[in-house]
DNA sequence: GTAGGGTTAG
């Protein structure tokens, strides 16, 4: 049969593949190739497919074009079909072409299949991440030097992902100009690790710093629940370099950093500036913002930002927080709500959605709609009860005092109760003065959790509350004997400026009187603004 | 002709 005579000019055909934006376009192309039979006689056709496949995502196609059609691959095809796949998130499946590659040594790989497969093994397991990682660092040493600088980065990123550090530090070190992105990444491996400070020693040791380096910086004293810190190199940043601008991780780091400080000043700064800056405002930023406002006190304002946010960006994590953030504020009825809301748009809840949503069950005294919840949890949609939800039920049901109940979820448990539900329970066994079971749940948490003061303190006040003197005076002279400490409960309020302590249970605080009074005033001034906001 | 960095809800 003779081949047909287009083959010797490039069909149109091939230049309107390049045009293609969707699967079927390329998929009528293709047909029309097999057809034609210059699928097989035009030795760029088969090429061009792959690239609209993978362009396409769809990779599946292009691998079977890549092992048909495709006698001699050059490397060019085979990092295509690598990146395809790792789009495709089948990074094992990346990785066994890279063996192939390998394997049939006629191609040579070069940087992009190298920084491919380093990406490819940041989703891999452990073990088999390294060994092809070394793998790399083969052809790292073999090329002495002449890798480009994206290769040596990606491989230092991988070894210090993975808390290689000797690995990355070495890598590094084979690179003859100083690269920035590979320091970035030894500065991000140290912190997660919680080697802060050799960290902040690279830092320091840069000549040229980009706002990854400062990002990396930051998102490491977060990670360290240093939030001061973060929040202060935030600020050298922006004195020795006010051109900069923040990355979405760095806002995030700072928010998250306020949030835990309860610093709503600096929050909304932060707010202030990233919306000066111009800074797109992504859902991660969002969440974020929600989530700062409402550990600062300001649930209205966090219900603002996520109300203005479309149904369709908000993913499970968004409503997560403003779901969890009503239920720390005590607005059980709205966070129900929302949960509704969130199933309605068709979003599977999860197991950390359950935690809030039982907390607020819990903190409100919603019993019924406690006990509906961690049922359709595991009926409908599936999720195991893990031991923070049986913790929040068995809180539940013993503040209620149906400590039955509470002692035969426990029992029901899969894995042992936990000194966070013997503890709940027996603070309630105090509060109903039920000494049977608080004695035993007594004995419980001395099993697991024999260390916490605070646990023999609350023993002895339920034995001395229910007159058993006995088990009081002894529990009490043990505490002395040992000299365990017990903690005292402290909450801050800052009023006008100045930072006010109180102590659990305190009412004698020399300004008590005023603080309850600015803060009831304060707490009409925002519901007052809030509804201005909302109309 | 192909190329990231990190984060957030209990």
């Amino acid at each position: 049969m003779a081949i047909p005579s287009v083959s010797l000019h490039p069909p149109s055909d091939l230049l309107l593949l390049q045009l293609c934006n969707n699967i079927h376009e390329v998929r009528q192309l293709h047909a029309k190739f097999l057809v034609s039979g210059l699928i097989n006689h035009h030795p760029v056709v088969p090429r061009r497919l792959i690239q609209a496949y993978v362009a396409t995502s769809h990779v599946e196609p292009a691998i079977s074009i890549f092992e048909t059609s495709i006698h001699s691959p050059d490397a060019f095809l085979y990092n295509t079909i690598i990146r395809g796949l790792i789009n495709d998130s089948s990074p094992d499946r990346a990785i066994l072409f890279y063996k192939k590659l390998l394997l049939e040594g006629t191609v040579i790989p070069d940087n992009f299949t190298h920084t491919f497969v380093l990406k490819a093994c940041s989703h891999l397991q452990e073990d088999e991440a390294v060994s092809v990682g070394r793998q790399v660092h083969c052809w790292v040493i073999k090329a002495g030097g002449e890798l480009g600088s994206y290769v040596h980065s990606s491989l230092t990123h991988l070894y210090a992902t993975l808390g290689f550090m000797d690995e990355a530090e070495h890598v590094l070190g084979e690179s003859f100009e100083e690269n920035v992105d590979a320091v970035n990444a030894i500065i991000s491996g140290y912190c997660r690790c919680g080697r802060v400070d050799e960290a902040r020693a690279k830092f320091e040791g840069m000549t040229d710093r980009n706002v990854a380096s400062w990002s990396a910086m930051i998102t490491g004293y977060t990670r360290n629940e240093m939030d001061l810190e973060a929040l202060s190199l935030f600020q050298d940043m922006s004195v020795s370099d006010p051109e900069l601008i923040p990355n979405e991780s760095m806002v995030v780091s700072l928010l998250t950093a306020c949030g835990r400080l309860g610093a709503l000043p600096q929050g909304r700064w932060i707010h202030k500036y990233i919306e000066r800056a111009g800074m797109k405002i992504s859902t991660n930023v969002s969440t974020a913002l929600i989530d700062m406002y409402a550990k600062c006190g300001n649930i209205q304002c966090s219900y603002e930002i996520f109300q203005h946010i479309a149904s369709r960006d908000r993913d499970i994590v968004l409503w997560g927080t403003i779901i969890s953030g009503l239920a720390k504020h005590g607005q059980a009825a709205k966070s129900l709500e929302l949960f509704d809301e969130m199933i309605g748009h068709g979003i599977q809840p999860n197991g950390v959605i359950f935690t809030a949503v039982l907390s607020a069950c819990n903190h409100s005294g919603l019993i019924e709609k406690g006990q509906e919840c961690f049922n359709q949890m595991a009926k409908v949609f599936r999720i195991v009860p893990s031991i923070e939800h049986y913790g929040c039920m068995v809180d539940m049901l013993a503040r209620a005092g149906r400590l039955a109940e509470a002692e035969e979820l426990i029992a029901s448990m899969p894995e042992k109760a936990n000194s966070v539900i013997w503890g709940a329970f027996l603070s309630s066994c105090r509060m109903h003065n039920d000494v049977r079971r608080g004695s035993w749940a007594f004995q419980r948490l001395m099993e697991v959790e024999p260390l916490s003061g605070d646990r023999w303190k609350l023993g002895e006040l339920m034995f001395g509350n229910a007159g058993r003197k006995m088990e009081a005076t002894k529990i009490r002279k043990l505490m002395h004997e040992t000299e365990i400490e017990t903690t005292v409960g402290r909450s801050f309020i800052e009023v006008a400026g100045v930072v006010h302590e109180f102590v659990a249970g305190d009412i004698m605080h020399n300004k008590a009187e005023e603080i309850y009074r600015m803060c009831r005033s304060i707490h009409r001034t925002m519901r007052k603004s809030f509804m201005n906001m909302t109309s």
